[in-house]
This record gives C-alpha cells, sequence and structure tokens, in this order.
DNA sequence: GGCCCGATACTCT
DNA sequence: GAGTATCGGGCCC
C-alpha cells in the first residue's frame, strides 16, 4: 500500500480534488490505525477565489495554504468546529481541498465513542475532524514525510459514473461566479456515514 | 425526511 | 464588532 507523494499534491487543485476520491485516508495514534476512505471533497482555489481564505491576502492563519504541497490545513470555524484541508499547488500559490466526508474502514468503534451517540459519523466536514481528533496542532503537518502520522494511501479510484460534482456548500453571500463553481466531489455511496445524495 | 435556530471563539475589518 | 468552508436538537411533517 503506498502513500500519495507530494507530487501527487502539488497540481492543479481541481485534479487533486477529483483524484482524492475513493483514496484512504489515515491517521496513526500510536499502536492505532485509523482510516476511511474519502468520499467528498471540495476545491478553494487562490486569492481571486472569494469564498477561499486566502482572498485576504497572507495572514497568519492562510500562511500554510502559501506554503509547500502536502500539508495539511487545519483551521477552527463557527465558534466550534475544525475543518481539514489538503495544500495544493506549487509554494507560494494558496490553494486547498477541504475534506468534507469519508466512509470509516479502520477505527470505527473510536470514532463512534469520539462522535458521541450520533448515526452519522463522518459525513461532514466538522465530524470527520472530531471523529479523527484533529485540531490546531496538525495545522501545517506534513503528509509526505517519512515518519508522518497523518497520510493518505494509494487506492482504487471510483467508476467515472459514480463521481459527482456540485456547488461547494455552506458558502453564504459569496458572489458569482465562485459560488456556483462546480468543485465539489463526491462519491455516490449506500451507507449512511456518506453524503447525501 | 427537512427547516430553523442557537452555540461559540477565532479572524479580519 | 461582524462574519463565519457547521452541528445537533427541536419541531413538523
Amino acid at each position: 500500500m503506498s502513500r500519495l507523494p507530494r507530487s501527487f499534491f502539488a497540481r492543479p487543485t481541481l485534479t487533486v480534488a477529483r483524484e482524492l476520491l475513493g483514496q484512504r485516508f489515515v491517521k496513526l495514534e500510536g499502536r492505532r490505525r485509523l482510516a476511511a476512505i474519502i468520499t467528498e471533497v471540495e476545491a478553494y482555489i487562490g486569492e481571486s477565489d472569494l469564498a477561499c481564505h486566502a482572498r485576504a491576502g497572507r495572514t497568519a492563519r492562510t500562511e500554510v495554504m502559501y506554503g509547500p504541497p502536502g500539508h495539511l490545513y487545519v483551521y477552527f470555524t463557527y465558534g466550534k468546529h475544525w475543518m481539514l484541508n489538503f495544500v495544493t499547488e506549487r509554494e507560494g500559490f494558496p490553494a486547498a481541498v477541504l475534506l468534507r466526508a469519508v466512509a470509516a474502514e479502520e477505527g470505527a468503534g473510536l470514532m463512534r465513542r469520539r462522535r458521541g451517540r450520533s448515526d452519522h459519523l463522518t459525513d461532514g466536514p466538522a465530524k470527520v475532524t472530531q471523529a479523527f481528533a484533529f485540531d490546531k496542532r496538525w495545522n501545517g503537518a506534513d503528509l509526505c514525510a517519512r515518519d508522518a502520522e497523518a497520510f493518505v494511501e494509494t487506492n482504487l479510484p471510483p467508476a467515472d459514473e459514480a463521481v459527482k460534482v456540485g456547488p461547494r456548500v455552506g458558502l453564504g453571500n459569496t458572489p458569482e461566479p465562485w459560488l456556483n463553481r462546480l468543485w465539489n466531489f463526491s462519491v455516490q455511496t449506500t451507507r449512511s456515514d456518506h453524503p447525501k445524495v
């Protein structure tokens, strides 16, 4: 089982987002291994994208997005939730792919404990970070380092006909054309802990 | 199943 | 001081 190298992330963000579908996101916690298949992602691309945090330019928060690809951009929102992104493109160009949903494969028991009594284990971006216990400390972590404790493993890609594209979610009053850019990618599945169709 | 709303703290204006 | 890449509970079908 091989891991996605930095060259995978150092490409156009839409390509990376689309090709992340079906791959396996892994976090090591000592002896424990949490793993899940990526089922929904969203692209945020550059300072001109008014839905991207980098629209405000380089700040302390967005610094990681300007850095080299293959790192995690983890930020806090809505007063309670953490969001996890994969930094993409070349160093100096701020872009990332938001991880919105996954399907648990390994460590589902631990994820369920962390999620409390909800049927929806990892079908939303804040649910994923809660189940995997990602927070501020992971901001800037390198997915491609030899000793990385979080990384993406290669897996069979989904069939083309199973892939859906749509507008990004939760952008509020972001103006057009950004509001309706089809930069959300998901795979249709049958289990309940997957994104809704 | 869907809609509405409050929680909550961090970032930038 | 406002806005926010969300969630879960309460309610109503």
